[in-house]
DNA sequence: CTGGTTCCTTTTTTT
DNA sequence: AAGGAACCAG
C-alpha cells in the first residue's frame, strides 16, 4: 500500500510529500498531474487526515469522478466517499442548501441553467420597456454573468466608470438597471443562476463568520484543480475557506488557461506566490504523454506568448512521426479525409476507435465528422453541445417537478401553465405575471387565488384545475418517493402519451428521451435510498429547516439540484471503444493516442471573435497548445479552404498559427499540400504522391488564398440553393373556398353540443356534413365535409356554425 | 386561443 | 441548416 510513492518521480514526490502549508504545482501537459493530486489526497488520508476533513475543486464532473475513482483505487479501501470532491459549482451547491436560510433564499432554491437565466433576462427587458434587439438576452446575460464572476453587484456596476463607458459606447446604458432586476427577479423566484453558486456562497463566507468558521474547520485541506481557470469569485471563497490552515495546494498550468471568456484570471496562478509568502512550489516539466516531435511543436507554438511562468517541459518518450498538415478543399473533404485516416490507421497500426479524437474549435464543426464517420461505419461519440437535461421535452417535464419543489419558480410555471395546452394562454399569463408583480407575490399566488385577480370564468376554470392538479402533484410526494411521482406527472399530464401516439421521428426520440429521464429519476432514487443507509455526512451538512420536509422531497430537491449541473460528458461513457468527437475546451485533462486537429483556419481558430486583443489571442494560442498537447502518438493539423457556415459557404485563409508550427517535425506530403503550389509560402510547395494518386481529388485546386469568384470559376457556379420550381411540379392546391352567399337568415348557432352527422351552414364554405368530433373540451374542433368545398376543420370557437339538423 | 406559416437570427469556448 | 419568434387565419 506504501509503493504508491515509489511509482512517482523525484518532482512528483516532492509535491505529494508536501502535506503541510500552501503548495503551488505547476504541472505541464501530461506531467502526471491527475496522479500527484490523487497520490497526495491518499497520502493526506493515510498520514491521518480525516477524508472528511479535506475538499478537492475541479471544474468538470468527470474530473471529479475520476479522481475519486482513483483515489479508492490507491487507497483499496471506501474512505475515499467521505471525501469533499467535486466541481466548485456543485459542492457549494450543496453547502448553500443548508445554508441558503442565512441568504434570505429557500433551501429548495431552484439553480437557473443559461436558458432559463436569458429568459429572465427577457421578462425583466420587456417589463421595463427597453428594446429586446439592442438589450439582446444573451449580450445583457453574459454582461450580468461577468460582473458577478468578478464579485461586481449590481450597485458597483451602476457606479463603475470604466463599466459604464463600455455600456454606453455599445448604447446599452440601462445594462445596470436590468441587472439589478434581474438579481431582485431571480431571489424572487427562489432561484440561482450558475454564477450565484459562487457568488452567494462568498457572500455567506463574507457575512456570516459563524458559517466561514464553521467551514474553515471543516475544510482542513483544500486541493484545487485547473487553477490557472479559477476566477476572481473562485479566488476570494479558497483565500477565505483556507485563511485558517492555509493547507491549500493548487495545480495548474498557465499555458493551459483556457476560460478567461468566464472570468477566469490567469493573474490568480501567476500571484499564488504572494498571496502566501511560505508557498512552495514544484514544477513538474517531465512530460509522460507525447512523442518528442508533438511536445517540440507545442513548446515552439507556445513561445510565441509573453507572461508566463518560465518552464521547460521535456520527454524521454520517442521522437515518434512527424505531425500531419493537411488541407482539403471543403469541410466535408476535411471529414472525409479524417474518417478515412481513421480507418486507415486501425488496418496499419491495429488502433481502435478509442484511440482517436477528433478535435475543434466550435461544436458546430461536428457535423461533416459525424456524417463521414457514419458513412464508413466506424463508432463514434460527441461529448459536448447540449446536454440532455436542457432538451426542450425534458426541461418542460422537469419544469412540473420543479415547480412542485419550489412554488416560487416562475421560470418553470411559464413553461408548463400551458403545456400541453389547457387554455391558458399569453394574454392569461401576462396578466397572472403583471399581477405577481403589483401585489409583490409570486406567479403561483396569483393563480392559487384567481378570483381576487379577475380572470374570466372560462379562464378561471383552466386556472383552478391547473392548480389543483400541481397541488396533487405535490401532496403526493409525501407519501410517494420521487419517481412514482414523476410518473404519475407523466400520465396524469398526458404528456406520455401524446408523444407516444406521435410516430414521427422526432416524436420518438422525445418519448425515448422521456423515459430516459424517468429512468434517471428511479436510478437517483434507488441510490439516495442507498446512501442514506451509509449516512454519508449528514452530520455536517443538514437542511437546518424546522419545517417537516419529507423524503421524496429532498431526494426530488437534490436530484433537481444535480441535473443542472451536469453537462453533456457526464453521462457518456469515456472508456467505449468510439471515436471521440469534442471541442478543445471538453478535451482538456484527456489524452489519445491519435489526435485530429481540425479547422485551423482564420475566423475559425483562432476564432474571429477572439482576435481583437493580444489577451485573447494568446488564449486562442494556448488553446492550440492544449489541442497539440493531447496527442500521444499521432497527430493530423487539419484545415479546409471553404466551410458551411450559417447556410453559407465561406472561405477562410489558413490559420495564422500554421505559421508557427516548425517546418522540420512537419510532414505537409498528404492530401491537399498541392494547394499551396504558386502560393509564394517558400516551403510549403511540394507536389505529392497524393496529388498524383488521386488525379486531384480534394488537395487539387491550387489556390491558396483565392477569392470565391476565383473558386466559382475553377469549379463552376455553386448549385443553387433554390432551384427554381419545375414545371412539371403541380402547384400547391389553393384551398380559396367557392364563393358562398349566406342565407338571409343565418344566424350562428351554440355548437356545445355538435354531433357527427348533424348538417351545418358556414358563412364561406355552405353546407356540409359534420363528420368527425375532435380537439379538447376548450378547443372543439369539427371536421366538415362541405358540398362544393371539400372537408374543412372548423373550430368552433371562432368559426361561426349554422345548425340547420 | 391554437396551429401553421414565414421570417430572422445564430455559433466561441462551459459550470 | 435549424430553431425560435413573429404573424395570421380559423
Amino acid at each position: 500500500m506504501q509503493d504508491y510513492l515509489k511509482e512517482l518521480n523525484e518532482r512528483q514526490r516532492e509535491a505529494v510529500l508536501h502535506i503541510k502549508g500552501p503548495l503551488m504545482i505547476v504541472a505541464g501537459a501530461g506531467s502526471g498531474k491527475t496522479k500527484v493530486l490523487t497520490t497526495r489526497i491518499a497520502h493526506l488520508m493515510n498520514s491521518g487526515v480525516d477524508a472528511f476533513n479535506i475538499l478537492a475543486l475541479t471544474f468538470t464532473n468527470k474530473a471529479a469522478k475520476e479522481m475519486k475513482e482513483r483515489i479508492e483505487k490507491i487507497l483499496g479501501n471506501s474512505e475515499a466517499r467521505n471525501l469533499y470532491v467535486g466541481t466548485f459549482h456543485s459542492v457549494f451547491a450543496r453547502i448553500l442548501r443548508a445554508e441558503a436560510h442565512h441568504l434570505g433564499y429557500p433551501n429548495n432554491f431552484t439553480i437557473y441553467d443559461t436558458d432559463d437565466a436569458k429568459s429572465v433576462v427577457k421578462t425583466v427587458v420587456n417589463e421595463m420597456n427597453l428594446d429586446d434587439k439592442t438589450y439582446k438576452p444573451s449580450t445583457v446575460y453574459n454582461r450580468i454573468s461577468s460582473a458577478k464572476n468578478a464579485l461586481v453587484g449590481p450597485v458597483e456596476y451602476a457606479n463603475d466608470y470604466a463599466l459604464q463607458q463600455e455600456d454606453l459606447r455599445g448604447n446599452r446604458p440601462a445594462i445596470a438597471q436590468i441587472y439589478d432586476a434581474y438579481v431582485k427577479r431571480c431571489f424572487k423566484n427562489g432561484a440561482m443562476d450558475f454564477d450565484d453558486l459562487l457568488l452567494k456562497f462568498y457572500e455567506l463566507l463574507k457575512g456570516f463568520p459563524e458559517s466561514l468558521s464553521k467551514y474553515q474547520r471543516k475544510f482542513k485541506y483544500i486541493l484545487i484543480d485547473e487553477y490557472q481557470d479559477t476566477n476572481p469569485a473562485q479566488y476570494e471563497i479558497i483565500k477565505l475557506l483556507g485563511a485558517m490552515n492555509e493547507n491549500v495546494c493548487v495545480v495548474g498550468d498557465d499555458a493551459q488557461s483556457i476560460y478567461s471568456f468566464r472570468g477566469a484570471t490567469i493573474q490568480n496562478i501567476l500571484q499564488f506566490q504572494k498571496d502566501y509568502e511560505d508557498a512552495h512550489v514544484v514544477m513538474l516539466e517531465q512530460n509522460y504523454r507525447s512523442s518528442k516531435s508533438i511536445l517540440n511543436v507545442a513548446n515552439e507554438v507556445i513561445k510565441n506568448n509573453k507572461g508566463q511562468i518560465p518552464k521547460s517541459l521535456w520527454t524521454d518518450n520517442k521522437d515518434g512521426e512527424k505531425i500531419r498538415l493537411v488541407r482539403t478543399m471543403t469541410d466535408n473533404d476535411e471529414g472525409k479525409y479524417v474518417a478515412d485516416s481513421i480507418q486507415e490507421q486501425k488496418l496499419r497500426n491495429h488502433y481502435n476507435n478509442r484511440d482517436f479524437a477528433i478535435l475543434y474549435r466550435t461544436n458546430a464543426q461536428s457535423r461533416a465528422f459525424e456524417e463521414a464517420l457514419r458513412r464508413m461505419n466506424i463508432a463514434y461519440t460527441i461529448f459536448g453541445g447540449q446536454s440532455f437535461y436542457t432538451r426542450k421535452e425534458i426541461k418542460d417535464f422537469v419544469a412540473y417537478l420543479r415547480i412542485i419543489i419550489n412554488s416560487k419558480d416562475e421560470e418553470a410555471l411559464k413553461r408548463i401553465i400551458n403545456f400541453p395546452a389547457r387554455g391558458i394562454g399569453k394574454t392569461t399569463v401576462d396578466k397572472a405575471v403583471l399581477a405577481a408583480n403589483t401585489h409583490n407575490i409570486s406567479m403561483w399566488e396569483v393563480l392559487e387565488r384567481a378570483r381576487e385577480f379577475g380572470f374570466k370564468a372560462g379562464t378561471l376554470e383552466a386556472i383552478d384545475n391547473f392548480v389543483v392538479m400541481i397541488k396533487s402533484f405535490a401532496s403526493m410526494l409525501q407519501n410517494k418517493n420521487a419517481y412514482e411521482v414523476a410518473v404519475h406527472v407523466g400520465k396524469q399530464t398526458n404528456i406520455v402519451k401524446e408523444l407516444f401516439n406521435d410516430k414521427s421521428t422526432e416524436g420518438v426520440a422525445r418519448y425515448e428521451n422521456i423515459q430516459e429521464l424517468l429512468n434517471s429519476i428511479k436510478e437517483w432514487v434507488d441510490t439516495q435510498q442507498n446512501l442514506s443507509q451509509i449516512d454519508e455526512d449528514g452530520t455536517m451538512i443538514e437542511t437546518s429547516d424546522n419545517e417537516a420536509v419529507s423524503t421524496g422531497e429532498i431526494t426530488l430537491g437534490a436530484y433537481l439540484q444535480q441535473i443542472t449541473l451536469l453537462t453533456d460528458a457526464d453521462d457518456k461513457d469515456p472508456n467505449a471503444d468510439t471515436v471521440k468527437l469534442m471541442t478543445i475546451h471538453a478535451a482538456k485533462g484527456l489524452e489519445f493516442g491519435c489526435v485530429f486537429a481540425a479547422g485551423l483556419e482564420e475566423m475559425l481558430f483562432p476564432n474571429g471573435m477572439a482576435v481583437n486583443t493580444r489577451e485573447e489571442l494568446e488564449e486562442e494560442r494556448r488553446l492550440f497548445y492544449v489541442v497539440i498537447t493531447r496527442a500521444k502518438q499521432r497527430l493530423w493539423i487539419t484545415y479546409a479552404n471553404t466551410r458551411y457556415r450559417f447556410g453559407s459557404l465561406v472561405q477562410n485563409e489558413p490559420s495564422r498559427f500554421i505559421d508557427e508550427l516548425p517546418e522540420e517535425y512537419l510532414d505537409r506530403s498528404y492530401a491537399g499540400a498541392a494547394a499551396f503550389k504558386n502560393q509564394g509560402f517558400g516551403a510549403r510547395g511540394n507536389t505529392n504522391a497524393f496529388d498524383r494518386m488521386n488525379g486531384g481529388g480534394w488537395g487539387a485546386g491550387g489556390g491558396g488564398r483565392q477569392s470565391a469568384a476565383d473558386a466559382e470559376k475553377r469549379y463552376g457556379a455553386p448549385p443553387s440553393k433554390k432551384p427554381a420550381i419545375p414545371s412539371y411540379v403541380t402547384p400547391k392546391p389553393q384551398s380559396k373556398p367557392v364563393e358562398h352567399v349566406p342565407s338571409a337568415d343565418f344566424v350562428a348557432s351554440d355548437t356545445t353540443n355538435l354531433q357527427e352527422g348533424q348538417k351545418v351552414e358556414h358563412q364561406k364554405f355552405g353546407f356540409g356534413i359534420v363528420t368527425k368530433m375532435e380537439g379538447s373540451a376548450h378547443n372543439p374542433v369539427a371536421t366538415v365535409k362541405f358540398d362544393v368545398n371539400g372537408e374543412k376543420k372548423i373550430m368552433l370557437n371562432y368559426a361561426k356554425l349554422r345548425i340547420i339538423q
